[in-house]
DNA sequence: GTAATAATGTGACATAAATCACAATAATAG
DNA sequence: CTATTATTGTGATTTATGTCACATTATTAC
């Protein structure tokens, strides 16, 4: 349940965390951090997953689904003393919130977690310049088949899983509209590249699908 | 000429730095940093604009252009062994090429330098999630505006500036293609709220700009 | 300075996907 | 269990913008 950054840890600097953080439950739908709010904690993600998202111009962007163990907001933490992304639980979840001022003084002085969180850190960015790249240019189905492998590969780590999100939801974190999500979802039903009944999904096809993301 | 993270550092440190660190003239069009290779560098920008950029699965995507002084290629450096983006000169630019291992080093001895790598970097992420909302949300018109009100305050600082990019770059920049780029710079500069001769760009109505960056 | 190449301007046309409209189904609350 | 609300499915229509084609103007190279 550590994530790779809280590895690097002393037992003592674990017990300092633990006594210095509040564990709270959020069920689905609640808020965990909110956008425009002020920024004072790092949130760490210790069951349950979570969508980031950022209220645009014209509807909400989901910027990416977070699965647990992860430390959550840093960049809004750190980054600025107003939160610009919300977070929301998308089923039962368990975070810690670690006061900023002990996390701050844990990177200070220790340098291997501090360059661990640094590593995350330049990952996400990576992770978030490739989503914006796909984003914007790809259309709907090559968007879709690279939310079903990123979902398969990363979130839930099986080729079947329960998608506790809306198609609205699908549609504000591939940019499309929920008509569209519709649309291209039966369609890969049809064409038997995935199996849907209710909100538990099979991926079938998964070369079809790898495909697509390539050429779609 | 140095950086906010630079300033923490004590003049021994950047004596150190100064040391072992390479200093190269690049001209218009070089390529410093090249997608697809060995990341073993951070890069020091001392003068001059570069432009980061990725190649996406049907054009480049221009993720951003950056000022000096500033530091490159850190999310790619620390994030992976080979390099997920390009970095490439827009004019003449003086850069130092940091081992990785002396950065490495300053990280972990001088705590201060390291919070402030990781606010900047937090600010960068913070940026690329709104970059990329207002890409795949707003129209052309608002790409456009958003970027010329973006190279005024933050990339030139002032109304006037000679924008070294073809029209092809600021279509990869905003997402859109060279002609829509073509037809709603004409389109501004016959509203008056541009005017431009050959590469010499002014912004003569700043309010309409932000107007359309608003509701574009 | 002239040829060759790159960049820009503009019209006509094609198209992916948004929007609108409404029916059908599922989920939730009382 | 029934009523209400949220979610999903699907057709018809609209629209912003991409693509193609070609003319015009800069820029670069020799």
């Amino acid at each position: 349940m550590k994530s790779p950054a809280a590895r690097k840890l002393t037992p003592q600097e674990t017990e300092k965390l633990s006594g210095n953080c509040l564990t709270v439950k959020f069920k689905k739908g609640d808020s965990i951090i909110k956008q425009g709010t002020y920024s004072t904690n790092v949130v760490y993600l210790k069951r349950g997953l979570v969508k980031i998202h950022i209220e645009g111009p014209y509807r909400v962007q989901v910027v990416r689904i977070v699965r647990p163990p992860s430390y959550l907001g840093l960049p809004t933490t750190f980054g600025d003393k107003v939160n610009h992304y919300s977070v929301s639980a998308i089923e039962e979840c368990e975070v810690c919130f670690i006061d900023i001022t002990t996390f701050r003084t844990l990177l200070s002085t220790n340098s291997d977690f501090s360059n661990q969180i640094l590593i995350e850190l330049c990952k996400g960015e990576l992770e978030s310049y490739n989503k914006c790249v796909n984003r914007t240019q790809k259309q709907v189905r090559g968007k879709l088949a690279d939310m079903l492998i990123d979902f398969s590969d990363n979130i839930f780590r099986a080729d079947s899983f329960v998608l506790n999100i809306t198609q609205e939801d699908i549609g504000n974190l591939v940019d499309a509209s929920r008509e569209s999500v519709s649309r291209v979802m039966t369609e890969f039903a049809k064409d038997g590249i995935i199996e849907m009944n209710g909100k538990s999904l099979t991926i079938t096809d998964r070369p079809m699908l790898n495909n697509i993301s390539r050429n779609g």
